[in-house]
DNA sequence: TGCTTTGGCCTGTAGACAGCATGTC
DNA sequence: CTACAGGCCAAAGCA
């Protein structure tokens, strides 16, 4: 099937043909014949890189009508963003947390890109372009399956459903093990299907060999001279030397971000390229000895361009550690990285100016970074419960990086063992295994406050009865004959209730129950209830507080303190130090020492308070990464986060009748000295 | 005695969505 | 019932 047989304008075809996509992959030809194209629900579980922004644009160009597409990741809103928007004469707009579409007109635009979490506020909060889609492509739906984040989906597809029952949707997943499901619950056609454009070949190492799952192996000479490195990492650094000497490049993927620095670090000291060319060149020997210097060169000169431009968008300490690595063509990638120097990595290695990331496991998730090879040295991750196996869809997505098209003749992934009886292990667990099911997150006690809460709030429900009708078309209700989430709603109603966030009404006869004006604006601040109650008590000590000491300290504390605020790492050595803190300012806190339940997670709090309380006072980045070993993206999400969560409890102080200026004062002081860093 | 190896204990650990309303070079 | 690797320090090993 080529591009000039689908019912698309001719200016798309022609723009797609410019792009070199001429003939169909044959999922994307499975996709149409499933009705893309026509309007129809449809499911695809297709491997990433198979081509499914293209099936998304057929959906979003043929419908009849303005499209939204529903992805997980800012970074990818973005990416996807900017893709819509190159097609001819389409209007494309963005709404994320973080950024908004110049035209703020969403309503105009044909093409909405968002966050789930961003639709389902917009519905909250009246947005008017949610009634009008014709079609919402959802990316990623497998997350469906994600304890903190699939709850959300489920509920604001069903919602949307229900208000448009004509609205097309096409959903987009990964390989999972029951597609099927998530196609029934959505009325859709199901397409599945393992092709990829490029090969791929997956396998693991134990013991100087990997054996691949086409029955190919490859021997990989154990270099036993760096006895200060174990077994795992001499056959990680192999594997990524073997890919980058054949003019490739490699991922590798560790646990945590420590060993992602340092195998970087080890990898960039052996100067790559050089060493794979099995030429040693010492300190000196810069003079051209081969053929294929030229190559080398140029991939030499374009990582010291990256370097430069790493060191461009900020010092700190481990931006500069980040720089020197990238002048030797290798990066590490990891969430302590500020959101610039992430990017800057993606992108360089993309436009193939880096050869190797080492990276923590997100990588896999995020944007599209393919490589010739991807190593997994490490299969397991901490998770506050010891470690656990990374999921089999994790690892597959990981895998699913190796092969770029028209670059590479093949990818590659390989997985790291310790031994033989390992590889036996891993293999079943991850080569021959299928990934996981998806089964909704719906019961969870606090998914059901939430959503039950922004139902009721919104106006679509106003009992439990209702509740329970508007819930009817999760993927939770489709999944079982006998929902029964009736004990599990009218839990949640009464705790809502009970913590003033819902009230019953007057007519009091079908047990009808409506949204107390707190819980109205719990639900369009985005924060979730237990939030919301942890801003009123706090707000009730600041009532009974000498307003002298109501400071922005205050301000911090309280919002630190909620569940919505990510948390700090405590560590020994600075615990007796944030103790002594908050002795000598408790005047200014809203908890006292003896009376908190969680004492750790509150100390925590006071840790991350004092932190943006340095922030706003004037200190830099680079000195707070070093005073309180975090990252700069550490510290650049709790900025984000504050900045969010004091504008919600700004407005729920104005409902609870309570003056409290700090809310708002250190909010302004927030935003200023991160418009100041940034000049 | 001095240098190296071994053993045991302590420490630290992945990631990332969300509000709202304006003034601005 | 549930981790575990890396770093550090001290004690033991060895010439």
């Amino acid at each position: 099937m080529r591009v000039a047989d689908l019912p698309l304008a001719p200016e798309y075809v022609e723009h797609f043909e410019r792009e070199g996509i001429a003939e169909l992959y044959p999922p994307q030809v499975a996709a149409v014949e499933a009705g893309v194209c026509d309007g129809d629900n449809v499911v695809a579980a297709v491997p990433t890189a198979s081509g499914k922004t293209f099936v998304a644009e057929l959906a979003l160009l043929t419908a009849d009508g303005p499209g939204l597409y529903v992805c997980p990741l800012r970074a990818l809103a973005r990416e996807k963003y900017e893709e819509f928007d190159a097609l001819p004469g389409v209007d494309a707009g963005i709404s994320t947390g973080d950024y908004d579409s110049a035209a703020s007109d969403l309503a105009a635009n044909d093409v909405i890109v968002a966050t789930s979490e961003k639709v389902d506020s917009a519905i909250r909060n009246g947005a008017g372009w949610v009634d009008d889609l014709a079609c919402v492509v959802v990316d990623e739906v497998h997350l469906l399956g994600s304890p903190g984040r699939g709850p959300t989906l489920e509920v604001t597809l069903a919602t949307l459903r229900r208000r448009a029952p004509e609205v097309q949707i096409v959903a987009l997943s990964a390989t999972v093990d029951n597609p099927e499901d998530i196609a029934a619950w959505l009325d859709a056609e199901l397409v599945e299907s393992t092709w990829r454009p490029v090969d791929l070949r997956v396998g693991v190492h134990a013991e100087g060999t990997v054996e691949f799952d086409d029955g190919s192996s490859l021997s990989v000479p154990v270099d036993a001279g760096d006895p200060a490195s174990d077994a795992d990492t001499e056959a990680t650094a192999e594997l990524v030397r073997g890919a980058v000497a054949d003019g490739g490049q490699a991922l590798a993927f560790v646990a945590s971000r420590r060993e992602a620095e340092r195998l970087a670090e080890r990898l960039s000291e052996e100067r790559l390229p050089a060493v794979a060319d099995g030429v040693d060149r010492g300190g000196d020997g810069d003079g051209g000895d081969e053929g294929d210097g030229d190559a080398v060169d140029n991939r030499e000169t374009a990582a010291v361009e990256v370097a430069a431009e790493l060191r461009e968008a900020g010092g700190t300490e481990t931006g500069d550690r980040l720089a020197e690595t990238a002048e030797r063509g290798v990066a590490f990638h990891h969430a302590g990285l500020s959101s610039d120097h992430r990017a800057l990595v993606e992108r360089s290695f993309r436009d193939r100016k880096l050869s190797v990331i080492c990276a923590t496991p997100t990588l896999a998730a995020g944007v599209n970074v393919p490589a010739r090879r991807v190593v997994v040295r490490d299969q397991r991750r901490y998770t506050g419960e010891g470690t656990e196996w990374l999921p089999v869809l994790e690892v597959h997505q990981m895998c699913g990086r190796a092969g770029r098209p028209h670059l590479d003749p093949y990818g590659e992934a390989v997985l790291v063992a310790d031994d033989r009886e390992e590889r036996e292990g891993l293999w079943d667990r991850y080569v021959t295994a299928d990934p996981e099911r998806v089964e909704s997150k719906l019961r969870d006690p606090a998914a059901l406050r939430t959503h039950t809460l922004a139902l009721v709030a919104t106006g679509i429900a106003g009992s439990q009865t209702e509740v329970l009708d508007a819930l009817g078309g999760t993927f939770y209700a489709s999944r079982t004959s006998n929902p029964n989430l009736g004990g599990v709603v009218g839990d949640a109603i009464a705790s809502l209730i009970d913590d003033g966030l819902l009230a019953p009404t007057d007519a009091g006869d079908d047990a009808g129950i409506e949204a107390t004006p707190l819980g109205e604006q719990v639900s369009r601040q985005y924060v979730t209830p237990d939030t919301g109650v942890r801003i009123v008590e706090g707000l009730e000590a600041v009532a009974g507080m000498d307003p002298e000491t109501v400071t922005e300290l205050t301000a911090f504390e309280i919002v630190c303190d909620t569940p919505d605020m990510v948390d700090t790492y405590l560590g020994n050595a600075e615990r007796a130090e944030i103790y002594q803190f908050a002795r000598t300012r408790s005047a200014e806190l809203t908890t006292g020492m003896t009376e908190a339940e969680d004492f750790e997670g509150w100390l925590e709090s006071v840790k991350t308070a004092r932190v943006l309380t340095e922030w706003v006072d004037g200190a830099s980045v680079e000195e707070l990464v070093a005073a309180y070993r975090i990252g700069p993206g550490d510290l650049e999400s709790r900025i984000e986060r504050a900045e969010w969560l004091l504008g919600a409890a700004d407005a729920i102080a104005e409902v609870v009748g309570v003056d409290m200026p700090a809310f708002a004062s250190a909010r302004k002081r927030l935003v200023s000295s991160t418009e100041e860093e940034d000049t």
